[in-house]
DNA sequence: TATCCTTACGGAATTCGTAAGCATG
DNA sequence: CATGCTTACGAATTCCGTAAGGATA
């Protein structure tokens, strides 16, 4: 057993099957990604694939049993190596960041900010994504961190750990009749709602806030982030719900005006995610807590060792 | 990096640094593991181990940081084949249990046979040694099952699962005084005391149950197992205080009478430790099951995956 | 001086890429 | 017939063990 056969395996489950493919990612010839797996294979004495003919379709039974293991080895040879770096390449080295839309745009900012004046060696790279997309980098080792207003870690090979809650606010347009008197949920219900896609920022407590008052909004537009809210807000398309820091100090905006909500929809938390039992960089542990400074790196990685639910850190 | 660099690492420390040792433990030649050692060293940028002019006496930083995961590869490499195993050798392999001597001599027999009925192609071993060897074993990878009635789980790398709780029985020779009347804390003290060892199957909790009643017992003798504890009850030497199992009708003493003593120590807890994380055979798991039948092979796995306190299974 | 690690060297085994073969959709 | 995996083969590389060298307790 070695590491590229490994390699080969993965690469091969990750791209459909196509050996030709695997052979272009791995930067080697196609007949010899063919003899890794089939050496791998003899070694274990099991068919990791599926042969229709000369053709890989699919993953046998043992094939199913043993793809786990060799991922989690490839992604333990990259802790290893982390854990290595951490001497020889100090305090640089490269940080790979998941976030949400919103995350990104209006909660990460000033910890980017803070994070690249403290370490400027490190090369940040941030990947914006759905919470799906953020879980799914993190699990190929794509990302190091994911951020997230939605749970991450329904996966046992990920670790959420709570980092600050939010609420929601209403917004409208500058003299809007709902600006006159108390905002609740009925009277929202009477206009059009503008509000973000199923599953992002909190879409879903929303929803249950209305369903539990028995209340059908007309939702007119939903949107993956609080600008383009905002912008059909102003057009008076309709109410806009969004996260309060959307609207902000820093974000405010000339014609429209921000009504808290925290009174209508539950709370909602943002989590940052990390590999389960995986190693990260230093610097990967001093950006989580330039990020939320209640996670300082021995909380972090404590969580992630997890015998129990170490992970369910104080806010 | 490959796997035989790996294993020279991992067996230099626990030979204590000696590559003379380790080749030969390896079937290699000596001026081989030293390459494989420089060559990982290279590889990763860092010394792992001190060198004393031309001889390994410690690790270093680097070195520390890095053999947990070395170790943690190589045992993942493990798991990986005995999840093909799984599908090449069926119902045959080997099973490694370790457990202390109470569980060996008075629990475990049944187990042993009826899983010896059901598992014929199954060749089992059997260690015998101290909660911290047992510990050690798991740790290693020599033992597959730990079981032990101390905590073996203190280690984030192993997760500990409840089997059955018992209690202690005072031993006395026939017609001792202390059969007239009830059994009590007070009248214990005032005989000489046989048992365990400390941290040994319960002792612990012998100890707690004396001091919290202001007593200080005099014991004279203090033994591994309660085989040699009733052999000296019998020699009249003293009272013997041990595990209640000791002393059931199979393993009924002639001259010997038992005193239910659930009533003066607190109860202890059997439990069965396996790695977190890892995989084991199916007949590992239905080894546990056959032990303790509310562990069965799901409650195991998932406590090894063990996001949260899932291993508190109940009882 | 005995033990133990490193370096040097040569043969053997492995690895890998190119080219040809063949099955599938 | 285009795509994609396997087999075949030869060259290059890597691997590994023996033998010699040097350092330490």
């Amino acid at each position: 057993m070695n590491f590229q056969q490994l390699r080969s395996v993965r690469e091969a489950v990750r791209r459909g099957f196509n050996l030709t493919e695997v052979a272009q990612a791995l930067h080697t010839s196609q007949p010899g990604v063919s003899r890794q797996i089939r050496e791998l294979e003899d070694e274990l004495g099991v068919e990791i694939f599926v042969r229709a003919g000369k053709r890989l379709t699919g993953l046998t039974a043992p094939g199913v049993a043993v793809l786990p293991w060799v991922e989690r080895l490839l992604l333990d040879a990259e802790s290893l190596q982390r854990a290595s770096q951490e001497f020889t390449q100090g305090q640089s080295g490269v940080l790979s960041v998941a976030a949400t839309h919103s995350q990104a745009r209006y909660a990460l900012p000033t910890a980017v900010r803070d994070f690249r004046a403290t370490h400027p060696h490190v090369r940040l790279q941030l990947h914006q994504g759905s919470p799906e997309q953020i879980t799914q980098m993190l699990l190929t080792g794509v990302a190091d961190i994911g951020i997230a207003s939605h749970v991450l870690a329904e996966r046992p090979e990920l670790v959420a750990l709570p980092c600050y809650r939010w609420t929601h606010a209403v917004v409208v347009p500058e003299g809007h009749a709902l600006l006159d008197g108390p905002v609740t949920l009925e009277r929202l219900a009477d206009y059009p709602v503008i509000t973000y896609d199923t599953g992002l920022t909190g879409r879903d407590s929303i929803d249950g806030a209305f369903s539990r008052a028995g209340l059908k909004p007309e939702i007119v537009l939903t949107a993956h982030d609080a600008d383009v809210i905002k912008t059909y807000v102003d057009l008076d398309l309709g109410v806009g719900i969004l996260a309060s820091i959307a609207m902000d100090e820093d974000h405010a905006h000339p014609r429209l005006r921000a009504v808290d909500a925290r009174h209508l929809f539950p709370i909602n938390t943002t989590s940052v995610a990390v590999r389960r039992g995986g190693l990260l960089r230093g610097f990967a542990y001093e950006f989580v807590e330039t990020f939320a400074s209640h996670l300082t790196p021995d909380v972090v990685r404590a969580a992630q060792q997890a015998p129990s639910d170490t992970q369910q850190a104080p806010l």
